[in-house]
DNA sequence: CTGTTAGCGCATTCAC
DNA sequence: GTGAATGCGCTAACAG
């Protein structure tokens, strides 16, 4: 026999669908007598619902979807990971579009922002446009940003200006005066993330009475042979940096690899930080800001669930910042350990 | 105006409803003319199909579902992410259930296998019951299992007992006498990896003519700490092994780190070797065995497509064993580095 | 080639 | 409290 539609039962049950639906979806006006015998019928038939049918009917699929860019990196498995625990609570299951290259980009939102897929989207790390956001919006589907903002769309922050600023300041207060950033170029996922981690290293800079050397700044993909590279530029400098701040802990390894390789010793020789605190960081004992995927996670889970809930609500923006995470990569530069060394 | 139906596009472009829904499925049986009118209308109106209609009518969903233990583990990540990237160049979507309780397992089954979520579903790592492979045929639900076997089943096959095998046999070539396993004890999600593992270690100890000792054989769960108490007992022993095969590159850091602090060299004193191959076993320079992520997932994924395609299909295992990665923490033990270094 | 029609399985009125 | 009827948006079968 084929599945049992809700059809079969009621009529197994000797009652009419309508009172089936009723027993399904927990309405109360339905005997004791009638709702036991009931779920009797649809354990005997082993019975399930179809859920096209009733997202169809109901419009509502009880799925939330999260679009990121590029699964690959770490960091986005990490979030990932912490909306999936967010999610697992919840009666919503979680669907995953990856945006991997930039090209398919309009046919992916497009793909997924048709009806009957998800009830709303977790974006990650995308800079949004404005047909994007208006795409989502003639969609009616909720959205909520994660490390990304826009005006009118609630979204959990990241406060890399800040996060950044940490960074720098926990160098420069070592006695720090050659500070080198690393970060990546900008790409079409999201471009702003670089220029505030560019600005809170100025800030810092500036509180800290540091020069910004433009030979210092430079640009890598995120991976350890591209930190590898840059902290070989930057050591083969004639007036090399005493510290290394990397936009991700990747870089940060690489240029750990780097100075090991050139003999030097870290942190007495070279103070690396990393940026993320992937869980690669923790094992190699590098200094870094730790982004909190957890609230991240957490937070925009709630937010999405109540936006859905809750249609008309208004948005919501939250704002988290990185925390230092001080661990063995970092300490005072050559000139000053003389003096660190005395009590 | 509301979302667009399928009868607004008919009614605007002048045409029946069927004729659109031959241009929205690639009918070929419709007019050059008549295609680029109704295709023009669509964009105007900005007409997405209701996916949920489409699942209810047709039966299919064009998702496909991802059934996991504990996302939290490094390996499935991984895994994930093949999958993923095997999924993308194809229509579907892929939806995630993850398993973190074994307590809420039947529910989760029960719910994953609903209809209208997936047209089939990726199981990975999970031994299923008779009672769960039912449920799956009573949904209809083709499967393919990643990491396990059933009879009848579709599957891409780990080879843990010859996975194993090279490990042991790699280290007694270097001429270990001692060599001890660390791995997990069995859970209720997949309780025959580990013995599979035994076996290969039993068997590469018969054929190097290695004593297995009991003493040598510890359980942990899959993390470093666990890795760490382990190695610090075994190397208490009066015998302590000068090899440590661990079930996991996970315990294998902690075995390293065990050693560190004994201030044990490693390879000089101490030989490491880790399972999986994760990221992290690169950077550390773990010898392991690699497990071939890339290969189960696109193999996976192939299998899945084609059993949706082709229903009736008889059931296909395929099988793939890991592969020895030498890196920088296995050598000769002990007392054979005096031969070792005289050439 | 194209228009019309009949459900897919369910939730939701509206009567009773 | 409960049963019967209506249609969600779409595809497929049939008629032209």
């Amino acid at each position: 026999m084929s599945k049992p539609s809700i059809r079969d039962v009621a009529r197994e049950a000797g009652v009419g669908v309508g009172t089936v639906s009723r027993v399904l979806n927990h309405d109360l006006r339905v005997s004791e007598a009638t709702r036991n015998r009931v779920a009797e019928v649809i354990r005997q038939l082993g019975y399930t619902p179809d859920l096209a049918a009733r997202a169809l009917r109901s419009r509502r699929t009880n799925t939330l979807g999260v679009l990121l860019p590029l699964f690959t990196r770490h960091f986005y498995v990490e979030v990932l990971r912490e909306i999936e625990e967010a999610i697992a609570p919840t009666p919503y299951s979680l669907t995953i579009f990856s945006l991997e290259r930039a090209s398919d980009r309009p046919q992916r939102i497009e793909h997924c922002t048709s009806h009957g897929h998800v009830d709303g989207m977790l974006v990650i790390s995308l800079t949004l446009t404005d047909r994007e956001v208006a795409r989502f919006r003639s969609a009616d589907m909720p959205i909520v940003l994660l490390d990304s903002a826009y005006p009118g769309v609630s979204g959990v922050e990241l406060d890399h200006l800040n996060s950044a600023y940490q960074a720098v300041a926990h160098l420069a207060s070592l006695g720090h005066k050659r500070v080198a950033l690393v970060d990546r170029p900008q790409d079409a996922f999201s471009p702003d993330r670089i220029s505030d981690r560019w600005h809170g290293y100025l800030k810092a800079c500036h509180d800290y009475g540091l020069d910004p050397i433009p030979e210092y700044r430079l640009m890598g993909e995120y991976s350890r042979a591209s930190g590898k590279s840059s902290a070989e530029r930057l050591l083969s400098l004639p007036q090399p940096p005493t510290a290394i701040f990397t936009g991700s802990d990747l870089q940060a390894l690489g240029v750990l690899e780097a100075a090991r390789e050139r003999g030097l010793t870290v942190p007495d020789d070279l103070s690396v930080m990393g940026y993320h605190d992937i869980q690669l960081a923790e094992y190699v004992g590098l200094t870094t800001v730790r982004l909190p995927t957890v609230d991240l996670g957490r937070m925009a889970v709630e937010m999405l669930t109540t936006l859905i809930a809750e249609r008309g609500s208004d948005p919501v923006t939250r704002r988290v910042i990185g925390t230092l995470v001080t661990r063995s990569t970092t300490g005072p530069p050559p000139s000053l350990q003389k003096h660190a060394s005395a009590p």
